[in-house]
DNA sequence: CCATGAAATGAGAGTAGCTCTCAAAATGTA
DNA sequence: TACATTTTGAGAGCTACTCTCATTTCATGG
């Protein structure tokens, strides 16, 4: 899961570890993107090119697809669902799982938003204003989605391609996009932690005080 | 809301009604899906091009951006929000609303499956296969996941812009989203309409059996 | 330190979705 | 039949994205 968060660069402590190449290539990939940030925070991000993008991170228009399959990609692409799972599975067995995914979910809510905040806001920005960035965060999402599955089934030993848990995973991820987004729109004014325990209060129990 | 359901065109009655030029437009639009569904049959949807489609369906590749917004429009478009609003409305103001909604849905998804099941086969069918399509359709259900949000807030008199009420909405979107995934990706032997039901009791209780 | 192999880059051509403009054709109306 | 409006076609143009191939950059063993 990843619902806005900063790039995890690997820490510099790793990175003089490795060869010049390896090295070379994660300055890149933080050229496209300041590069790109950058470019979108001037002009927007429809009118920002590739074109614009690998000039101004000096490589080549070829590189930046190197880098990146799509735009939207630019501006999204992170690994979080690793962490989270293992994360996940290193909750107490014994914990109610769904705290196991509050306690989760808030975490990494917390380290992603302060990890990088501007970046957190401009990203769910972009997916309010821009279709294409929404979608691919969706689809995004959709994987993290297919993750939670097989943990919720390691959890509760049932099977992860049912019906049943693969609902209840993308009825989460539904949920948290939704937050994220209200988030955004709501221009940043709430505590996007409390934001998310609100959310996950009601996937737990439903809305409140109605007639259900 | 249209899971994965067949166009819903006008009915004969009303057509003979209009105007030449109505009734050359409405032709027109069938043409062109005709042909696309046609054309996504024999190759594939990427390998299909907008001018195969032009040709096929014996109007220009203009005509055809006039018809529909994006490709992937063509193979999903349709107008259900009103009328599933409109039933929303029309039930029993004393019944529990997630009765309604269950029973909204489940008609819903019949009178969609019915009206022709092939192409709501592979509506779904090219939602697994191809990303661009389950991303356009994704934001359609969330368009229609907004519908909803004003639904439930006239039924509980709660606000509808509410982080609640809209992660409520959209979970219950991702969730029926990932139903449609589930029959497509099991071909379709299921039963659709008892998944929905499934779906909706996840929803409604979580995930059976386990230590929550 | 240099030669050799591998990996990364750049240049450029090509495809396809999509937009926009403008003139021609089809249609409704007086 | 003549005029006004709507719909269509033709075509130019933009941009994201792919693919290929030559060139450059780095790693490594002698």
């Amino acid at each position: 899961m990843r619902p806005m968060t900063a790039a995890r660069t690997s820490s510099p402590a790793d990175r003089s570890q490795l060869g010049l190449r390896e090295r070379k290539k994660i300055k890149t990939r933080e050229a496209i993107r300041t590069a790109t940030y950058a470019l979108i925070k001037e002009q927007g991000y429809d009118a920002t090119t590739i074109d614009q993008i690998a000039e101004r991170a000096e490589v080549s228009p070829s590189t930046v697809f190197r880098y990146f399959p799509t735009k939207e990609d630019i501006v999204l692409t992170d690994e979080y669902d690793p962490i989270l799972l293992e994360e996940l599975r290193s909750r107490p067995a014994d914990e109610p799982w769904t705290d196991s995914i509050r306690y989760v979910m808030r975490e990494a809510v917390r380290t992603g938003v302060e990890e990088d905040a501007e970046v957190a806001r401009l990203r769910t920005h972009l997916m309010v204003q821009v279709p294409a960035v929404r979608s691919r965060m969706m689809q995004s999402m959709s994987v993290t989605g297919r993750m939670l599955c097989t943990a919720i089934a390691e959890r509760t030993g049932s099977d992860p391609d049912s019906l049943e848990v693969r609902v209840y995973a993308m009825s989460l991820i539904g949920g948290l996009m939704e937050t994220s987004l209200y988030w955004a729109e709501n221009d940043h004014r709430d505590d996007f932690a409390s934001l998310v325990d609100r959310t996950l209060t009601v996937l737990a129990r439903g809305l409140p005080h109605e007639n259900r």
